[in-house]
DNA sequence: CTGAAAGCGCTTACAG
DNA sequence: CTGAAAGCGCTTACAG
């Protein structure tokens, strides 16, 4: 009788079916070159036919003293607003879950106040070439740039928060903005009443960050145009996050317009607005944005009603698991991944998992 | 010079100092005995110090024979409701992220509306002397019955969707039912004008599955009394789930109640009330729960408003990680694991993830 | 262009 | 009670 190990496993298998070595069977898997096309050709019919996957377990093991490195480039924790502490818990959950494989990741920080701040970080990032980038791109100029140079550089990248689209960035992941806003205005209209108006606020420093404020702007009033709804509906910018600044444009808009019945933030500063209408004991419902604890506290308050959210600690453990997956597993990611839109309200906020 | 090999690592780096073989030093890390008490000392000493993390990479790889096998048991999708197709997808996901690490998962299911097929599968399960169970807990007392035979077989089990406390369980990973009534009420008393009624409708074949829907009905009616709310809140339960029956319950309470503003139905099956409130076109808003593919039709048309949910394909992903997380990592899992109680409308059920 | 050997960190018999 | 050796599935020099 024959001698018929045929519980032999991946490469030894293809390697005995070959007729060659296990080190050419590697050579071929990886696409090393210095193997004869015939060969070659050879053991990758048996490859395909054996419907072989790597066993990352070996893989790795073997590979132990190869590190991959990701970058994550995202807006430090400013006074104006702590949201970005979840994407940072978010990217440190997805280095425990993969820090098994060998990858290690480099955090850097931007000043959202600080366009310059950007410009010189992404400089650092660039210099230590990791194998993959998490950017989250709040300055659009800046960000173009520094994602034409990850494509020189033939570094993938995924965008968080904000997109910038036709860049060939490998995954975008975050709200889809304009839905978000016209989700907003589809939960306004349960909350109006017909005589009442609208006041839309967008609180930023920055002209340069305000493009995603302006997409959600644009579908909170797309979502009345389509439905007919007659409410008027007010605008305010306010660029100087004082209070007493804010107070002064603030004021004027309440005397003028004696019926406004709700409040739309556009971002997670709505606390400073917040501020405001329970200092000057304003009787509107208010809608804002993110799970942030300044925010949570006016929840808790009642003086916020509704506060929308779209997970930004789970959006950078995606964007740091999508690195992972195309680089290291070499997995197809998925082009958009857009984030659920959620409602938070005082009752259900302490289950909320950001 | 002294040959200094200072990077020997795990198990050999243990070994080394102890100086004994790393054969000694796995049956410490297991436990596995016949080690004297001494060198045992010795060898958990130096562990500590050294706080050795065993890798599990090397681990799974060298035992590569060793399957470990979990078992699920849940209720089969039925004409009711497709509720539990989630579940069953979220098991899917978690099988595919741990199979690499040699985890079979054995699918079980039994009928929602047949007691007796629980503890027929039930027994069938424990036959199989699986690692690690998942329970969807629907019957109380043949559930408590297979609890306990767990814990004498000594299998570490997870419940979900609902719970059974003061069982032994590893951990619970679902909706806190209170809440998410409570919560539900919240939205409802924004949507509600001071002199309209509420009606609560269960809808429910068994009476012995309807423990987690009464939690929620008092969960809405607890929050309607801390808060003063002087709505009057009627009740009724269907049992027989026939729109004809539907319909001949439903008809005398809108008769004889004309100011009905808001229907709250307590579970997924809130769709063969909207079939009712759209054939008698009923001027009413809908709450309900669950985003299941009936469910957001009517969502789509405006008949149902708002479906509270809450992610039962996370649910079941993360309870069979749990077992994952406990048996194969040895790391300790909450008991609770509360999840998030997500709000659905017509505008954000495109972007949910189940 | 190809093969044989060593090694990653661990577990598993087997021998003593 | 303890050690030496083989092996898990892969990658990496090195030799030819």
């Amino acid at each position: 009788m024959a001698k018929h190990k045929s519980s032999l496993s991946g490469v030894k298998e293809i390697a005995r079916r070959a007729k060659v070595s296990i080190g050419t069977v590697d050579r071929v898997i990886h696409n090393r070159g210095g193997v004869s096309p015939k060969t070659k050709e050879k053991i990758q019919r048996i490859i395909k036919q054996m419907d072989y996957q790597p066993n990352l377990l070996g893989r790795r093991l073997a590979m132990h003293n190869k590190v991959t490195t990701f970058a994550t480039l995202i807006p430090k924790v400013s006074d104006e607003t702590s949201f970005w502490e979840a994407p940072l818990k978010g990217i440190e959950r997805a280095e425990a879950e993969i820090k098994l494989y060998n990858v290690k990741i480099e955090k850097y920080f931007y000043d959202l106040n600080e366009k310059s701040s950007f410009a010189d970080v992404a400089k650092k990032v660039l210099k230590k070439k990791p194998q993959g980038i998490l950017l989250a791109p709040s300055f659009i100029e800046e960000s173009i740039d520094f994602a034409g140079k990850c494509d020189t550089l033939n570094i993938p990248y995924v965008f968080m928060d904000s997109d910038i689209p036709h860049r060939s960035s490998l995954s975008y992941i975050g709200p889809e903005l304009y839905r978000s806003g016209y989700m907003a205005a589809n939960l306004v209209s349960y909350l109006l009443k017909d005589n009442e108006d609208v006041l839309i606020v967008n609180v930023s420093k920055q002209m340069e960050t305000d493009h995603h404020l302006l997409r959600k702007e644009d579908g909170f009033r797309g979502y009345f145009k389509e439905h007919h709804l007659k409410n008027d509906i007010h605008k305010i910018d306010i660029r100087k996050i004082k209070y007493r600044e804010i107070k002064k444009q603030l004021d004027p808009v309440f005397t003028k317009k004696k019926n406004i019945g709700l409040v739309f933030v556009t971002n997670s500063r709505v606390s400073h607005v917040a501020h405001y209408i329970k200092e000057e004991q304003k009787d509107v419902i208010l809608v804002g944005y993110d799970f942030v604890k300044e925010n949570i506290q006016y929840l808790d308050e009642g003086i916020i009603n509704f506060l929308i959210c779209q997970k930004p600690g789970e959006q950078a453990y995606k964007g740091v698991m999508a690195l992972y997956k195309h680089i290291i597993l070499g997995l197809p990611v998925e082009e958009h991944i857009y984030m659920p839109i959620d409602v938070i309200m005082k009752s259900n906020y302490s289950f909320y998992s950001n």
